[in-house]
DNA sequence: GCTTGACCTTCCCATCATTGGAAGGACTAA
DNA sequence: TTAGTCCTTCCAATGATGGGAAGGTCAAGC
């Protein structure tokens, strides 16, 4: 099947198959004489299992582990577990950075009339020299909030 | 003060200082004969108010307007607050993905053995085409992980 | 056989906030 | 004067993804 069936198949846009190739996580496929990709079922369901891993938001990196774990028959299930826990360490810290965030900001907020008046706490807050300068310094691993990458609905 | 002394004030890196200045989030400044760029402690007030804003994760467009509005007398509150309170529920999205997402993990991982053998549920779920395909679909407002931005210390 | 439209190809660009580094000028203390 | 630290601008990379252009290919219908 071409790319476009495949990508339909799996749920992985064509073109983010395209970027999983240049970058090796899948390998090269088979090219018709045209120049056109071909896909196997085996392809689909590989495919299908890296956006599994994507939509529980491992790394590409990590999901090149996983696909090799996955295709090593002599596996150690500890290998995977370990990458799956760390990666629930990871999401668990980002959590609580985000918790920090929205609770603070939701405490703020209560304190704020909300009305045409120009008295407001949460800049009061935003401008204080004083309080917590360092307070909620997200974590190097991740950006404050960052318009990112849309996916495929 | 120079750049660098603007920056160690008020947590906001050089780097970042003209990156905001280029964007036009800050104004541009006043320079010595040599070309320098002079600060104030004002201005450190206002990099202190964008600093801070970061670290709550407002986005750099979200800060324009705080800071906008942070400097109008005039200004209502509503604004602010709703502001405000539109992040929160888009932190609070991102909290809800995120959390899914490990607790899927957790489970998974619960029923893995985690020894030599390499019988793994973990990977088993990944490759299972059936099951809840877009179960953990991402928000398109947010990569599914990603490496981000460091901050500095 | 030819046209049309849908598909494919590669290549480059943009996102967002941030860091890194190179090349070169400015300043400061010894 | 020299060494070292600061400053300047400019370009590139990050990660995962989408957008789009320019051009080749294919299948269906006429």
């Amino acid at each position: 099947m071409n790319i476009g069936q495949a990508a339909q198949a799996s749920g992985v846009s064509a073109k983010m198959i395209r970027y999983y190739e240049s970058i090796g996580l899948i390998p090269k496929t088979v090219r018709t004489e045209a120049g056109y990709r071909v896909y196997s079922d085996h392809d689909v369901h590989t495919l299908r299992f890296i956006r599994r891993s994507r939509d529980l938001g491992f790394s590409v990196e990590q999901i090149a582990d996983l696909v090799s774990l996955w295709q090593d028959r002599e596996r150690a299930s500890k290998d995977v577990k370990t990458i799956a826990l760390e990666h629930v360490s990871v999401l668990e810290h980002k959590i609580r950075e985000l918790q920090e965030m929205a609770s603070t900001l939701t405490h703020l907020a209560r304190n704020c009339h909300g009305d045409t008046r120009p008295h407001c706490p949460i800049l009061e807050e935003l401008a204080n020299d004083e309080a917590g300068a360092v307070h909620l310094k997200p974590d190097a691993k991740f950006g404050a909030l960052g318009k990112a990458p849309a996916r495929q609905a």
